[in-house]
DNA sequence: AATGAATGAGCCTTCATTCAT
DNA sequence: GATGAATGAAGGCTCATTCAT
């Protein structure tokens, strides 16, 4: 899901675009990509200032429409705002699910999958945004964290957890408690997320993968079952 | 600006604490004590909702006073804001380096004291909202965000540079890299205390107590220069 | 801010202009024709009542539309306020001057043009309430202040200049110090003006018509170069 | 901005007045000063920003006290108003009618007198600006403007009326009308006046004494019975 | 008498939302 | 479908006024 956006340069001169023969649409714009054109504006917007600092009429501008537009598609600010997190989430499911799903390896090379797809098909993407969304804006919408939490946290967690089990089950990884390690290594993937869109103070820091890889060696290392133990 | 942390104990009721005063003094208070009241009514309120979503309003209702009084003690709202982020990073800071100062046990029980010290002194109470601020806000403050990383990150890294340092030095961990491992280290504890302050979606999630345990536990094997290693 | 002055004319009756509308465009007006009506009903008020004490709702009001439609043409109120001024400047320098350069009689003749041309100009209609607008608010707007001298004062002076020089050159009027004499000259002019705008003490006084009469029969036994000065 | 103004320089330093030995009044400032001190500060305020833009706080702390004590000597920032206007208006009236009833010269030289003392007594004085304030607040407040008017307009039309009588009576001045003539006699006083409190657009212009005398010998050209009229 | 903390009504300004074109 | 002028409720901020000390 990285993709996304051709839509911002496609949409930079939408008036022009039928002299310039874009070899797609040279006047008539697909009216279903409208949609996630706004959301991918508004995404933008609501992580870099907030939901209610974010003005409708910047989302309109940046997605090259006029204000009134917004208002074709979603019924008010709050829609725009369920449809953007519930849009950045779909992708985000299925490409993770679908690695443990397509995993012949060992526990611990399925472990490290996870970790790097989900940086690749979110933590490196602008959906690393609904993460901080969600954190900055879950007590102003209550429905949209019950909906996320349903829909993503859960889901996320039961990879996880299968992962743990398993690798506890094949003697790969230390008996623990697996509800709880499953948010200690969560954490450091959703904090490197929000950094990512707080900018900063963080930026002399490590690099994404390096931090990355120093999280998965110390897990490794803490969940391995080592001869030390015995 | 005087007031370090009575603010913590005192307001912990905050709702209580209107009916006392309402009994008291009907005007005229302390003057001295006002601002810590008034940014103790914020923090919460900036928290829950937001710095944007937040009326003027409702701090001073919260605090027991009226809206005009805010402005007896703070120019603006973004100053409030700046109060409430400076307040809550004295003690903190404070006690944090204490406990690194005054230790003398292995680096292993050193850095499980900071670790818990961070909970009880900060994780636990009021001041993690602060946390959440940061990372909600800092795109729209970025003067904040700097000011917080140059009188918080910067220290607090220090702090666990020291440990991880001096564990290596003496055998205790193995050799890594120290600054991308404070990042992993320090990042459950943040993700802890934006948790508590963003709630619906971590309620049945274990404990905080258990979930420090459980990344202690990681870390140590995860550091810890064992036989296996070899 | 193209409209010069159909405003004059057409706003002469504010009271009557707002029923109109109402039966023909409850929403959606011509949008160049807005800043004109604003500024109309701004520069009533504000001479009435004053910069300070003049409420925007109440300007929106007499202009038949809400508060918030201020905002779509001015930025401000202090931004309304030079724009009343502006506005009232350009058709007051443009009549003036032209009767200057049209001009062919004697200069006693020409004076009493000018003073009588500014009156039905300026002096008998709103625009001279820009003049006590001006004297009321120039110490709280010196950049208003500025543009107002530059603009109108200094072009005023220099049409009386022309007229003097020209007299006494021609042996129509005695020597005398011209530029003060301009001073002298236009302030019984600008008193008019701001008589008629600050209303309540002036009544049983003279009409303008004698008024101007007897200023100008003074200025011309006080100016005309006579056998009895010999 | 000469005279008048002791208060400026013994209110500087109010509170410190003690040790310094004013070598006046050591400690207990006289009662009866004060009123006189909260009108010449809000005078000026007044005269600068208008009555709306006037804060009472700042009108405090130039008279050096705070702003709970504007209220032991007036019941508002109205009544403060009145007073200002009150205070500054008897001691013009008396020096004025003395002028009328001591003279014994022509009615030329009275006409002078009158003219310079008016620049003497008021015009050159702080309060020339109780003419500027009138002027500008007097929609605001019709009763001052009424009260104003009895009080000073009133009286001063009618020493002017009895100097132009006499002088027409004497044969000293033409034939005119006197009541129209008053109105054109005092505009350019008053314009002196507003002029001196409007600042910023007439300060390259002749001086008051130039403006004046030229004033002056117009009329006297102008109402003279000259042998030209004849 | 004097203070200054506290109040709260009121105003400028913003912005989500509507609707005629 | 798309626009953008218009709306009006809401919030930040000010300041005249009060009153306990």
């Amino acid at each position: 899901m990285n993709a996304i956006v051709p839509s911002v340069s496609s949409s930079a001169s939408p008036n022009v675009s039928s002299s310039i023969s874009d070899t797609k649409e040279p006047r008539r714009r697909r009216k279903d990509a409208r949609p996630s054109e706004l959301t991918a504006a508004a995404l933008d917007l609501f992580v870099e200032k907030g939901f209610a600092a974010t003005r409708l009429d910047d989302v309109a501008a940046r997605a090259g429409v006029s204000k009134g537009t917004l208002y074709l598609y979603f019924d008010s600010k709050e829609a725009l705002f369920k449809a953007v997190v519930e849009e950045g989430i779909v992708p985000a499911l299925a490409a993770a699910e679908q690695v443990l799903a397509e995993h012949g390896g060992s526990s611990v090379d399925l472990l490290r999958d996870l970790l790097f797809g989900w940086w690749q098909q979110i933590g490196a993407t602008r959906l690393a945004g609904v993460t901080k969304l969600i954190v900055s804006e879950s007590r102003n919408f209550p429905e949209i964290a019950h909906y996320y939490h349903e829909r993503v946290i859960i889901r996320g967690r039961a990879l996880l957890r299968t992962v743990l089990q398993r690798g506890i089950a094949r003697g790969e990884f230390r008996q623990l408690d697996v509800e709880t390690a499953i948010d200690v290594i969560i954490a450091p993937l959703l904090m490197l997320a929000i950094w990512r869109c707080s900018l900063c103070f963080c930026e002399q820091e490590s690099d994404a993968e390096t931090y990355l890889e120093t999280h998965f060696d110390l897990l490794v290392h803490g969940l391995r079952l080592t001869g030390a133990q015995i």
